[in-house]
DNA sequence: CTCTTAATGCAATTGAGTTGCAAATATCTT
DNA sequence: AAGATATTTGCAACTCAATTGCATTAAGAG
């Protein structure tokens, strides 16, 4: 029943999966746009983004502000769970991975659990030094 | 410095709370437009929501897949943290909060933070015990 | 009741994301 | 290498949530 689709090897994906890759943070679809610098279509990059989910080389978050943002899959494991915490910056709007923050908690009878979304806003370290540097 | 606003008390907003504390679970703006069913405009739910939020009546929360939805604020003690989980149903699509669970973590050195959105995909008592019923 | 200003309605606008379709191109087959 | 085939792309049009400007309405203070 699964439909098998030949994904193939295009400009486009190779150089979205390098910006990708090459960013410490999660980025917005107009982030890639501006990387990419015309390299390809407005509509390719969401196309390409879609398909890097669907074979799980990149993650799509939704920031707690409603933003959607996408990052390159790295050590997720078997089933690309993200059951630890993503930090999102107040100050600078940056969106990471905190991969050794994993929270403990328990679901009451009856929730079946498949997804996990765990965003902590506040100041990242470089924000909170120079904010505090300025006083 | 702040501003002071004196909020009114109008129909559109009383009908809006009244509707909101009603809920056992978030609402979209589509969802209170539906239950007002006329009583004003589209926009002016959203100045009232947007209003709620800043005078603490409501909160504003996005879901797991960037949909943006409200819930009345029930006993949130001072600051308004929902340090909770927030349960979204992946059948029903319902998104609750499980204030009893709250999960426990700890940031590194130089992070600080304000605000917490947790929330966990899957399917809820209700919409899990039909699935398995129907097996 | 009168005055001030917050709140509303309406029409137009923004911006992210989607869709249909024809043209381009990656990959497979001879 | 050339041809066949299905995927990918570009473009234009579209959808849908949310926002904005502005004239009008209506709280609520005095
Ligand atoms: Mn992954
Ligand atoms: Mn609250
Ligand atoms: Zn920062
Ligand atoms: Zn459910």
């Amino acid at each position: 029943m699964a439909e098998k689709v030949k994904r193939r090897k295009t400009q486009a994906k190779t150089a979205i999966v390098d910006i990708l890759k090459q960013s410490t943070q999660a980025m917005t679809h107009q982030d890639i746009e501006l990387a990419l610098d015309g390299l390809c279509n407005r509509v390719t990059i969401y196309r390409v983004l879609d398909r890097l989910v669907k074979e799980d080389l990149a993650h799509k978050l939704v920031d707690v502000d409603g933003v959607t943002k996408y990052l390159a899959c790295r050590d997720c494991g078997e089933n690309h769970l993200h059951h630890h915490v993503h930090f999102s910056c107040e100050q600078c709007g940056e969106l990471t991975c905190l991969y050794h923050v994993v929270p403990k908690f328990t679901l009451p009878e009856g929730y079946h659990l498949s997804e996990v979304n765990f965003t902590v806003r506040g100041d990242c370290p470089k924000c909170s030094a120079t904010s505090s540097a300025a006083e």
